[in-house]
DNA sequence: CGGCGAGTTGAAGCCTCTCAATTGCTGTGG
DNA sequence: CCACAGCAATTGAGAGGCTTCAACTCGCCG
């Protein structure tokens, strides 16, 4: 379905998953500051999980039961009015935590994008290991505080940005993510679709797709076919966004 | 300014805010769980503060050096971008924690919408005293994940729902509020503005303005002037809203 | 009682959506 | 390896919901 999508990742060789130490998302994952032997305590309690392209990892509503480190590919979650309205609420990536819930239940869908590798846990296993490991509890602490923060961004973007606003914010965000996962700035790949991009911006395909087509058209980026593109003026796409770029020293 | 916004809740006495026990959001905030000695650990690190209706309790972008407990009255958080256009991201209400940061500055601006007392704390007191109680820690890490799931819903209205929507959502919302503050259900006070409630839905005063005025049109509301209203036909408002009303069993 | 800000109401315009048809990938099977 | 099938993406035309701009009314506080 969206198998291709995964290639670029994948045609390096895929370090294996078991090994924490080759864990791709070591780096950003909550066990990113815990040493030998706690890292093998979470371990005692996580077992791999590998998911095909398109497979759902997690159905809204349902029991929440388990937790999840993903480790390797790109997931997306997304939330469902009743007439089928949806809004992509995120994308994971490696390192990302997922299986959150206050109420017992999947606040939302989590379906991969391309293939995942992940370690999974039974949340109630994962509860004791909280308090005995509070390194573990400050550093979801400080991942969920990303998130937050990310959300009110979000907020910010669906409330009060216009279409062509949203789209490049969603590049810069993608270039972002790129050069955190020490990939160049500028060229940038989209495992995801044009309707998930769409449902991601609460704008329609075809706006993302027309808007897409304008930004090439004005020369700013260069598309690589469907899933991938070049960013060809950065600082023409900073401007336009509107984003905080690190305030400047005011130009007294 | 939005003084008289307070009346319904300071006619009653105002409880001393310096003692924890009377703490209006004792219920809810991050001491929830903690005994005479830890509190007194907490209290230790604390100052009251007060601030009148209409007066900045954080500026966006400001070095975020405190961090609060809000123990009575109402303030919206806000982002702008540099033309002005305004993203409420969530009203405060007693019991919440405000000043989150990640990169040291305050990801918004926090205002006054009735008179404010607050806990203050500065942020490098409140670390240690984090890793000496992990209670803390804990309840910190339930009121971020309610917040976090609060956000992905808000992601969900803005992108997504119609006017109608939103604005019934909102004011569903502000009913589950009134409940949790042991407030009846179908009386609801609004001491923010119209443009407060526009810049928390993504839309204009106006749109909110004429989408209460159909509501009451179509006798689902009821005005009390301009600052509370009555909900007449909550059922019509629930379906309306699409919201999850919690799951009945499906109607095999 | 009077003034001013907040809220309401009206008319016109625009951005985005909807519906529909075409084009172009992408991955597969011959 | 190439051609084809099927879905994704693009493109176009028209409609509609929300915004914008503007005038008016209401209600609160001095």
């Amino acid at each position: 379905m969206h198998g291709g999508l995964a290639r670029p990742a994948s045609r390096r060789p895929r370090p294996d998953t078991r090994v924490c130490s080759q864990c791709e998302g070591r780096e950003f994952n909550m066990c990113r500051d815990l040493d030998a032997v706690e890292l093998a305590q979470v371990k005692a309690i996580s077992t791999p999980l590998h998911l095909d392209a398109g497979a759902t990892l997690i159905e809204e509503a349902a029991p929440a039961d388990h937790a999840f480190n993903l480790t390797h590919g790109v997931a997306k979650a997304f939330k469902l009015l009743p007439d089928g309205r949806c809004q992509v609420t995120g994308f994971f990536t490696a390192g990302d935590f997922i299986g959150l819930s206050r109420d017992g239940l999947y606040p939302y869908s989590v379906v991969a994008l391309t293939p995942l590798s992940l370690c999974r846990f039974e949340r109630p296993r994962l509860r004791p290991l909280l308090d005995e490991c509070p390194k573990l509890g400050r550093q979801l602490l400080r991942m969920m505080t990303d998130d937050l923060l990310i959300a009110q961004d979000q907020m910010l973007l669906l409330g009060r940005r216009t279409a062509r606003e949203r789209v490049i914010c969603f590049l810069l965000m993608q270039s972002d993510r790129a050069v955190r996962q020490h990939r160049p700035a500028d060229l940038i790949d989209l495992p995801m679709t044009r309707g998930d991009i769409g449902d991601y911006l609460g704008l329609t395909i075809e706006t993302v797709s027309r808007t897409i087509t304008q930004l090439k058209g004005e020369g700013l980026i260069a598309l690589k076919g469907h899933h991938a593109l070049a960013i060809l003026e950065m600082d023409r796409l900073m401007e336009e966004s509107g984003r905080d770029m690190g305030l400047g020293d005011p130009v007294v």
